[in-house]
RNA sequence: AGUCGCGUAGCUCAGUGGUAGAGCACUUCCUUGACAUGGAAGUGGUCGGUGGUUCGAUCCCACUCGCGACUACCA
C-alpha cells in the first residue's frame, strides 16, 4: 500500500464494479426501505446542494442495505418545464433561429436532442459521488409510463371536478409568456415612488388626491375606494370622479380594505391588474378593463396616442400628460414589494387569462391532518410549523404554463369551445363526436401542466402507477423524504396532497429537512455572484486557470467577470486540491446540523482528507502487524485489558453512531466514528498494542491481532456509508487477513455491537494507564525534555493497586512514557529533586537532573494548583449554600462533595510539591 | 405585518439545568519502523444584553439588541 491515500483511481473502478454487479438493487428480504431522490432538472449539472443532500441520502440507503433492509434508493431526473425550455431557446437565439418560426414540434424535438445530448452529465456526476442510486430503475418525468401517470391524475382529478379551467387574474410573465403559480413569484423589496395624483370629481368641485404605485394603470381604474368610516371622504361616496386621460367617469367606492393612514386614504382600483383590486372589484360589480396585451404594451383600449407602448413608456407617457394637466400632486419615496419571476427575474404582470386550477383545499385537508396526526413527521420538528402555515392559507394551484417543453394538458376543444378532457385525443373525440354529431374535429389544449404536477406524483409514478404491482406495495410509502426547506411548498406538500389523493397513504413517513448550502462567507451559491465551487473539483481538484475560466464563462452578465476573476485568484490563489470523494463526503456528513445554512469551507474538507488518509496509514498498520501472523480464532474473548477496552470503546462508538442515524444526525455520526478512530483506535489503541505485538508472550501477540483485525474490519464497516470508496478498497485487502468472506464490504452487515463488549473494568484500567502517561508526557512537554531522553519517575503515595498496574503495564508504560524503571517510595521515604504529575492518589516525580528548570517547574504547579482552587471555591460555595444541599439531588450533592475531596487531595500533593520547588528556586539548587 | 430561526474560543460550528467541547488557526517541542495529510504539550470563552423561574441558568421563561429566512392584497 501507498504511504499516502491516493483515491483517483479507486473510487471510480470500484464504483464501475458495484454498479456491474447489480449491488444497488433492492435485495433481501428484510423490511423494504425506500428514498426517492428528488429528481434534478435533466440538463442540470451536479452543485452543492445537491452532492450534500445525494451524500446524506446515500449514507442512509447504505447504512440500511447494511442493517439487512430490502433498500431501494430510487433516482431519476426531471424534466424541468421552464428552465430546459428557456436554455434551448437561448441556444436557439445564439444560433439566429426562432422557436416560433421553428414550430412546436421541431423544437421539442430540439429539446429532446439537447436532453440527449446533455442528459447523461448528472448522472455520471452521481457516481462519482459514490451514490447507490438503482441506475436499472432511473425515470424521467416525461417518460411514457410517467406521462401515462400524469394524464390519469389530471383526468381523474378532472373529473371529480378537483381541476377547472377558468378566466382569472394570474401572474403573468410577459417576457416568458406564460403564466406562473404563487411560489414562482419572487417578492423583491424594491426602491419606488408614490405618486399622489388627482382626479376631478365629476361635478367639477375640486379632486380626489389618489395615491398609486403604478400611475399607467390609471388606464384601467374602474372605481376609486375610500374607507367607509372615513370622515374625510364620507360625503363623497356614491359620486364619480373623472379618470384623467380618458372620458370614463367612475364611482367613488366605500370598502373596509382602505387603510385611512396611508397615502391619502383613496385607492384607485384597477380591477384587471392587481390582485387586491380585482377582489374589490368582485365584491363592488365593478367592470374590468384590461389594459395590457400579453407582452406587458399598452392595447387599444386605450387612447390612440398611448397604444403599443411598453409598460415603462407608459408610466412616463402618463405621468408627463398628468403633470402637463396639473394633476400630480407630489411624489414620494417609496420602497415597496416588486413581483418577479423566479426564472426570468421581469416584474410579473398580474393578467387575466384562461388557465387550469386544481382546487387545493380538498385536497390540504388530508395532507394538514397526515402532519398533525403524526403520519408524516418532519425533522426538525419545526418545519411542521411552516409547513401549516402555508398549507392553511393555500390557494388554487394554476398548473397551465403557456411553453411547449412538458405534459400538454389533456384536454380538447371542439370548433364551438366544449371542452373534452380524456385520457387520449380517441377518447376525446369519441365523446365529442357522441354528443355534438361525428363530424366534430378537436384541437388540443397548447398549453403543458407546471413542472411540479408531475413532480408530485413521483414517488409513485415512479414505482409505476396507475398499476398496480409488487414494487408499488412495497416501496411506497417511502421511509424519508430528504430536501432542503426551499421547496416544502413546491414540492413537498403536493406529494402529499397528491400522495394521500390517490394511494390513499402518506408517500412518505418522515422529512428530513437539510440546510442549505452556502459559501465560506454565508453567501448563496450562484453563478452571478461567481462564488460557486463544482463539488468534483473539490473531489479532483482544478488550477486556478480553469477554475477562473469556469467561473467566468456563460455568465448572464458578463461585465461581472473581472470583479469574479479577481476574487477567485484571491481565495484560491493555487486553484483547489483534489480531497477525493469520500473526504468531501465526511465533510457533508460533518455538516448535516440542524442548522438552516451551512457555510462551506474548503479546509474543513482538508481535516477530512487527512483523516482519510489517517485510515488508510492505520490500514497498513493493521496489515503490517497481522499479514502472515499468528492470529488468535474469531470469536476468542480476549484477556488483555487494552484489547477489552477497545472493543468496549467500539460498543459505545457503534451505539453512537446508530442512534445518530435514526435522529438524522450525521454530523453526531461523523464526529463520534471520527473521534473513535482517531482519538481512540490510532492515538491510543494501535500505540498500547505495540508492546504486546512486540513482547515475548505469542498468544498475547495473537490475541491483540485478533482484536487488532476485529475491530478494524468493524469500524471500516461503520465507516462505510459515509466513506463508501476508501472502506472498500481497506476491506478488500484487510477481510481475507481478519478471515471475513465476501465481495465488498457493501454487502456486509452493520457492525453488531454485540460482538464488542461493554466493559468498565477496562475502562477504569486504561483510564489509570492512561493517566500516568498524560501526567509524564505533561512533564516532558512542559519542561522541552527530549522524547528520546529516557525517565526513571519514583512514585510516592502508591496503593496496593497502584503498584500492581505498574507490575502488569510495565511494558507498555516502558514504551508510551519512556520510563526505564519505576520506583515506588515508601511512606516517607525521601525522593530528590522533581517535577511532579498527580494521577489519582498518587504523584509520580521525574528526578529533575538538571532536566528541569525549578523555576518552570514552579509556575507549573502553581498554575494547576490556582486552577483547581477555582474549582474547590466553586464547589464550597454550593456546599455550604443550605439550599443546594437541602434542595439538590443527593446524587448530585455527593458528586460535588467527591470532587471536592479529589481536588484537595491533588492540591495537597501540589502544595507538597511547590514547597519543595520553591525551595529549591530561592537557594538556587537543583 | 405575520411565522420561524440564529447569536458559544480568532474562524466555522457542536452541546448540556450542576466540571464549556470539536475542527481549523495559533505557540513550543519532535524526521520514535502506520501516518509530517503525522506525533506530543500548550494558549485561548463573564456562552449577545437585562430581568425572572430555580438550591443552581450558557441551557427554561420574559423583555431587549443585532442578524437572517420564509409567508403576506398596504395601494
Amino acid at each position: 500500500m501507498d504511504k499516502v491515500y491516493e483515491p483517483r483511481d479507486i473510487e471510480q473502478r470500484l464504483y464501475a464494479e458495484w454498479e456491474s454487479r447489480g449491488y444497488f438493487a433492492p435485495q433481501g428480504s428484510g423490511s423494504p426501505y425506500c428514498i426517492m431522490i428528488p429528481p434534478p432538472n435533466v440538463t442540470g449539472t451536479l452543485h452543492m446542494g445537491h452532492a450534500f443532500q445525494d451524500t446524506i441520502m446515500d449514507a442512509l440507503t447504505r447504512y440500511h442495505r447494511m442493517r439487512g433492509d430490502r433498500t431501494l434508493w430510487q433516482v431519476g431526473t426531471d424534466h424541468a418545464g421552464i428552465a430546459t425550455q428557456m436554455v434551448v431557446q437561448r441556444q436557439l437565439d445564439a444560433a439566429g433561429q426562432s422557436r416560433t418560426q421553428m414550430g412546436r414540434e421541431a423544437f421539442v424535438e430540439r429539446v429532446w436532442e439537447w436532453k440527449a445530448q446533455s442528459g447523461g452529465t448528472i448522472a455520471r456526476q452521481l457516481r462519482r459521488l459514490g451514490a447507490s442510486v438503482d441506475w436499472q430503475r432511473e425515470r424521467f418525468t416525461m417518460d411514457a409510463e410517467l406521462s401515462r401517470s400524469v394524464t390519469e391524475v389530471f383526468v381523474r382529478l378532472h373529473e371529480e371536478g378537483l381541476i377547472y379551467r377558468g378566466k382569472r387574474l394570474v401572474n403573468w410573465d410577459p417576457k416568458l409568456l406564460t403564466a406562473l403559480s404563487d411560489l414562482e413569484v419572487i417578492a423583491t423589496e424594491e426602491e419606488g415612488s408614490l405618486w399622489h395624483l388627482r382626479y376631478p370629481l365629476e361635478d367639477g368641485s375640486g379632486h380626489l388626491v389618489v395615491a398609486t404605485t403604478r400611475p399607467e394603470t390609471l388606464l384601467g381604474d374602474s372605481a376609486v375606494a375610500v374607507h367607509p368610516d372615513d370622515e374625510r371622504y364620507r360625503h363623497l361616496v356614491g359620486k364619480r370622479v373623472k379618470l384623467p386621460l380618458t372620458d370614463r367617469l367612475i364611482p367613488i367606492i366605500a370598502d373596509a380594505f382602505v387603510d385611512r393612514d396611508f397615502g391619502s386614504g383613496c385607492v384607485k382600483i384597477t380591477p384587471a391588474h392587481d390582485f387586491t383590486d380585482n377582489e374589490v372589484g368582485q365584491r363592488h360589480g365593478l367592470p374590468l378593463f384590461n389594459i395590457f396585451t400579453l407582452d406587458a404594451r399598452l392595447n387599444d383600449s386605450v387612447p390612440a396616442r398611448l397604444r403599443g407602448l411598453a409598460r415603462e413608456q407608459a408610466r412616463e407617457r402618463v405621468l408627463e400628460e398628468l403633470s402637463g394637466a396639473g394633476l400630480v400632486e407630489r411624489v414620494d419615496k417609496h420602497r415597496l414589494m416588486v413581483p418577479r419571476g423566479d426564472r426570468s427575474g421581469v416584474v410579473l404582470e398580474p393578467l387575466l387569462t384562461d388557465q387550469w386550477y386544481v382546487r387545493i383545499a380538498p385536497l390540504a385537508g388530508p395532507a394538514i391532518e397526515a402532519v398533525e396526526q403524526g403520519r408524516i413527521r418532519f425533522v426538525p420538528e419545526n418545519w411542521s410549523k411552516t409547513y401549516f402555515e402555508w398549507m392553511k392559507n393555500i390557494r388554487d394551484w394554476c398548473i397551465s404554463r403557456q411553453l411547449w417543453w412538458g405534459h400538454q394538458i389533456p384536454a380538447w376543444y371542439d370548433a364551438a369551445g366544449n371542452v373534452f378532457v380524456a385520457r387520449s385525443e380517441a377518447a376525446a373525440l369519441a365523446a365529442a363526436r357522441l354528443m355534438h354529431g361525428e363530424d366534430t374535429t378537436l384541437t388540443r389544449d397548447p398549453d403543458v401542466l407546471d413542472t411540479w404536477f408531475s413532480s408530485a406524483l413521483w414517488p409513485f409514478s415512479t414505482l409505476g402507477w396507475p398499476e398496480d404491482n409488487a414494487d408499488l406495495r412495497q416501496f411506497y410509502p417511502g421511509n424519508v423524504l430528504v430536501t432542503g426547506f426551499d421547496i416544502i411548498f413546491f414540492w413537498v406538500a403536493r406529494m402529499i396532497m397528491l400522495g394521500l389523493k390517490f394511494m390513499g397513504d402518506v408517500p412518505f413517513r418522515e422529512v428530513y429537512v437539510h440546510g442549505l448550502v452556502r459559501d465560506g462567507e454565508g453567501q448563496k451559491m450562484s453563478k452571478s455572484k461567481g462564488n460557486v465551487v463544482d463539488p468534483l473539483d473539490i473531489v479532483d481538484g482544478i488550477s486556478l486557470e480553469d477554475l477562473v475560466a469556469k467561473r467566468t464563462t456563460g455568465l448572464m452578465q458578463p461585465h461581472l467577470a473581472p470583479g469574479i476573476e479577481k476574487a477567485t485568484r484571491k481565495q484560491f490563489p493555487s486553484g483547489i486540491e483534489a480531497h477525493g470523494t469520500d473526504a468531501l463526503r465526511f465533510t457533508f456528513a460533518s455538516l448535516a446540523t440542524q442548522s438552516r445554512d451551512i457555510r462551506f469551507e474548503l479546509g474543513r474538507v482538508a481535516g477530512y482528507r487527512n483523516f482519510c488518509n489517517k485510515l488508510w496509514n492505520a490500514a497498513r498498520f493493521v496489515l503490517m502487524v497481522c499479514e502472515d501472523k499468528p492470529i488468535a480464532a474469531p470469536h476468542t474473548l480476549p484477556q488483555g485489558v487494552v484489547d477489552r477496552w477497545i472493543r468496549s470503546r467500539l460498543h459505545d462508538a457503534l451505539a453512537a453512531t446508530e442512534s445518530a442515524f435514526a435522529d438524522y444526525r450525521l454530523d453526531q455520526a461523523a464526529t463520534a466514528l471520527y473521534e473513535f478512530t482517531w482519538h481512540e483506535f490510532c492515538d491510543w489503541y494501535l500505540e498500547l498494542s505495540k508492546p504486546v505485538l512486540q513482547g515475548d508472550d505469542a498468544a498475547a501477540a495473537a490475541a491483540t491481532r485478533r482484536t487488532l483485525l476485529d475491530v478494524f474490519e468493524a469500524l471500516l464497516r461503520a465507516l462505510h456509508p459515509v466513506m463508501p470508496f476508501i472502506t472498500e478498497e481497506i476491506w478488500r485487502r484487510v477481510a481475507p487477513v481478519a478471515g471475513e468472506a465476501g465481495e465488498s464490504i457493501m454487502l456486509t452487515p452493520w457492525p453488531d455491537q454485540a460482538a464488542f463488549m461493554a466493559d468498565n473494568v477496562a475502562l477504569a484500567d486504561v483510564e489509570w494507564i492512561k493517566g500516568v502517561i498524560l501526567g509524564l508526557r505533561q512533564i516532558r512537554g512542559e519542561m522541552d525534555i527530549s522524547p528520546a531522553r529516557r525517565l526513571s519517575p519514583l512514585v510516592r503515595d502508591a496503593a496496593d493497586s497502584d503498584r500492581q498496574q505498574f507490575a502488569r503495564h510495565a511494558a507498555l508504560l516502558a514504551r508510551l512514557a519512556g520510563i526505564d524503571s519505576v520506583k515506588l517510595l515508601d511512606a516517607g521515604e525521601a525522593a530528590p529533586a522533581s517535577a511532579a504529575a498527580v494521577v489519582g492518589n498518587m504523584t509520580v516525580l521525574v528526578p529533575m537532573q538538571g532536566l528541569i528548570d525549578p523555576a518552570v517547574e514552579l509556575t507549573r504547579l502553581t498554575r494547576k494548583r490556582e486552577k483547581n482552587d477555582q474549582e474547590i471555591g466553586r464547589a464550597r460555595a454550593k456546599l455550604t449554600n443550605p439550599n443546594f444541599v437541602n434542595h439538590a439531588p443527593p446524587e448530585v450533592v455527593a458528586t460535588e462533595r467527591e470532587r471536592i475531596a479529589q481536588f484537595e487531595k491533588v492540591n495537597d500533593s501540589l502544595a507538597r510539591q511547590i514547597q519543595i520547588v520553591q525551595g529549591l528556586v530561592t537557594t538556587g539548587q537543583v
